[in-house]
DNA sequence: GTTGGTACTGACAAATTTGTCAGTAAAGGG
DNA sequence: CCCTTTACTGACAAATTTGTCAGTACCAAC
């Protein structure tokens, strides 16, 4: 049986970690730092997403309090996705992760 | 066909990400940023991993330059880790990592 | 000569994650 | 009526990651 990182751990990094867990959740987080968006409008913004992930992990993002969904009952609907209060805290964090890959993102393998 | 975190990415925090990406690769690094340690002390320090899974992010994480493996040609065997020169720009953003993940890991859930 | 301890491999099974594809709803325009 | 748009579902296939299990090598001690 495999142990998903989603489980809870002793290991703060883990705890860390189990939040961005997901294959491109960092880079959603990462684009709504910016401010909110509409699903269509992340979704043309991440290149390589399918709309069926965007939606399962603004799902999973949304049930675990990062971001929070705002609905306009229109016809077409209009979603905005948005990072919540909670979700603020890990900016920072995002920034710190998002300075190191800059800076080491094209030195891979130079070592 | 999955696009694993693996393959290069735009996206700075992929870059970061993908190389902690693995179920214990955190968890590894923050016990060696204590330190160096054998394999058998590493796998006892760690609840829940399995000498397989150690062994094999160990040498992926050596093979992205971000351990060093120093090897006494005794026997039985002894091998040590470390964290390298470049692992070690790692470890301010695990500190962050893990400081986000102490404050909240209790308060999963409370959103 | 059998056992013990350490680090590690290979083959394979199980679990999990990701991706694909075909829908749904609902109002408005033609 | 049929088509468009937007956000979203469900079922299922493919890929990837993890875990399990049985070995290997080496020398020393018993």
């Amino acid at each position: 049986m495999a142990v998903s990182k989603k489980e809870i751990s002793e290991c703060p990094i883990d705890t860390m970690l189990s939040v961005i867990d997901g294959r491109w959740k960092g880079t959603i987080l990462w684009r709504l730092s910016a401010g909110p968006m509409r699903t269509g409008e992340l979704r043309r913004s991440i290149p390589g997403i399918t709309e069926r992930m965007l939606i399962r992990h603004l799902q999973e993002l949304v049930r675990d309090g990062i971001l929070v969904r705002r609905e306009e009952r229109t016809v077409p609907p209009c979603v905005r996705y948005s990072i919540s209060k909670y979700g603020m805290t890990l900016v920072p964090v995002l920034e710190v992760i998002c300075r190191w890959g800059r800076r080491h993102q094209r030195l891979a393998g130079s070592h």
